[in-house]
DNA sequence: CAGTAGGGATTGTTGAACAATTCCACAAGA
DNA sequence: TCTTGTGGAATTGTTCAACAATCCCTACTG
C-alpha cells in the first residue's frame, strides 16, 4: 500500500461555486439509473404507448432484481410515463385527449408567465436563440427527429426564463408526456415544421424586451398547436388502445 | 351456493358516465397506503423536519416489509416531503430559503393565472367562500390549527379555478411542502391571522367577476407573505438543521 | 490533538418463496 | 351462437433472509 498517491487537498471553508456540483458527485441508486434507462427508451419510442413492461423480462435484460425494478417503475409512474394497474403490471401510458388539453392548459399558464416577465437580460437569451437555430438547421437538413427535440428544448428555455427550479422540473415532465402523444400521432414532422417561423417571431419580441408582445404570440402559438394536436389525435389514441387490446 | 343473487347487468357498449368511476374501483397497493399514512404524519408534525425515518423501526411499527416501505419512501421523496441520502436513509425534508422563494414564485404564477381568468361562474365560487368562512370561524374560536388548514384550502380553491388536474396536483404538493416550513416556524398562528381580511377582499373581487383586480390583490398578498416568511424563516431553518446535527 | 483503524449499525440489492390476482382456453349450458 | 362457469398457467404483490457496501462512532496511536 505504498504506491503513488495523488493527494487532493480541498479547502473546507471557502470554495465558492463548488457546492452546485454536489449533485454531480452524489451517486445514484440502481433504481434511479434503471429509471433513467427506461425513461430514455420510452422517449425514443422503443417502448410504445400501451405496451406492457414485464418485470421478469426487463429485470433479466437489465440484470437487476424485481424489487429494484419495481422501485424504478414507481418513479416513472409518478412522472405519468407509466400507468400502474394493480396485479396487471405497468404499461406505457396512452395520454387521453383530456390529458393533451390539460397539458396545454398548464403550458399556457407557465410559459406565458415566464415570457411575460422578460425585460432585457441578454445573457439568458443566447440559450433560446441557440435552440431556434438548431431547429432551423434540422429543418434544412430534413432531420425531422432533431427538429422535434429542438422545438421541445426551445419551449423549455422559454419556461426557464421564470428562473424557477420547480417550473423547469414541471415543464420537463410535461414535455416528456407530450412525447408519448407524438409517438401515437402519424406525422410529427410536419407538425413541428409549421411552427418554425413563429419561433423566430417570439424570439424577436423577447430580444426586444417586449414581454407582453411575446406572450401574445406564444399564447396564439400554443392555442393553434393544441387545436391541431387534438384534432389529429382524437381517433389515434383510440386506435392505439384498440391495437393494444387486439394484440 | 343457491342463495339470493343480485344480478347486475352491464351493457358492454354504451354505459355513459360510468368509466369515470374506474378510479374508485381500483384498490391501492400497500406501498401507497403506507405512503398515505406517512404523508399524514408528516403533515401533522408527528415526524419533524430533519428527523430520520428508520426502515427497521417504521417497518416493524406498520407491519410491512422493508421493500414495501422503501417503495413508499420513494413516493414521498418524489413529492419533496422526504430527502433521500444514499446509504444514510430518508429524512423529513428541511426546506431551504431558496425553496420557500421558489415555492412562492410558482404560487404567484399559478394562482394569479387562475384568478385572472375568472369572469362570472357563481357555481364555483361557493367552494371558495366556504373556505373563507371556515377560516373566520377558526379565528373567532381561536382554533389556530384549523385556521392554517383553512387558509391552505382557500388557496387550493383559488388554483382550482384553472380547472386543471395537473395544476391541482402541483398546488397540493406545494402546500404540503409549505407545511414543513410552518412546522419549523415559531408562531404560525399569527402568521395566518393577518391575512384573513385579505381573503375577503379577494373573494369579493372574484364574485364581482373582476379577475385582474383579484389578481392584483393576490399578487400583493403572496409577495407580503413570502417576505414575512423568508424573514422569519432565515435563522429558523439553520437552527433546525443544527438541532438535528446536535441530536 | 490529528489522524486512522476497527466494529457496529443501517442501508442497498439480490434471490427465493408463497399468496393473490389476472388471463386464457375450453367446456357446459341456454 | 352467445353467454357463463371453471380449471390451470402466468404474472404481480409481498415478505423474508442474506450479504455487500457504506456510514458513523469509538478508541487507539503517533
Amino acid at each position: 500500500m505504498t504506491g503513488t498517491i495523488v493527494e487532493v487537498v480541498i479547502e473546507d471553508s471557502d470554495v465558492p461555486g463548488l457546492e452546485a456540483d454536489r449533485g454531480l458527485v452524489s451517486r445514484k441508486s440502481t433504481a434511479e439509473r434503471v429509471a433513467g434507462v427506461l425513461r430514455k427508451r420510452i422517449a425514443e419510442g422503443f417502448f410504445l404507448p400501451g405496451g406492457r413492461l414485464s418485470e421478469q423480462d426487463i429485470g433479466n435484460a437489465l440484470g437487476v432484481s424485481r424489487n429494484t425494478l419495481r422501485e424504478a417503475f414507481r418513479l416513472l409512474t409518478h412522472e405519468r410515463l407509466l400507468a400502474h394497474e394493480l396485479n396487471r403490471g405497468v404499461f406505457v401510458r396512452i395520454p387521453s385527449i383530456e390529458d393533451v388539453v390539460d397539458i396545454y392548459r398548464v403550458r399556457k399558464i407557465i410559459e406565458c408567465a415566464a415570457v411575460r416577465g422578460v425585460t432585457a437580460k441578454p445573457a439568458t437569451f443566447a440559450r433560446i436563440k441557440e435552440k431556434v437555430d438548431i431547429g432551423d438547421e434540422a429543418a434544412r437538413t430534413g432531420n425531422w427527429k432533431d427538429l422535434g427535440t429542438a422545438n421541445v428544448w426551445f419551449h423549455q428555455e422559454l419556461a426557464a426564463l421564470s428562473g424557477s427550479e420547480r417550473v423547469n422540473e414541471l415543464v420537463g415532465r410535461l414535455t416528456a408526456e407530450l412525447r408519448l402523444v407524438f409517438h401515437i400521432m402519424a406525422e410529427p414532422r410536419r407538425f413541428h415544421e409549421r411552427y418554425l417561423p413563429r419561433n423566430h417571431e417570439i424570439l424577436d419580441r423577447i430580444e426586444a424586451g417586449d414581454g407582453p408582445g411575446a406572450e401574445q404570440l406564444l399564447m396564439k402559438y400554443l392555442e393553434d398547436a393544441e387545436e391541431q394536436l387534438v384534432e389529429a389525435y382524437a381517433d389515434r389514441a383510440d386506435a392505439a388502445r384498440a391495437a393494444v387490446a387486439a394484440d
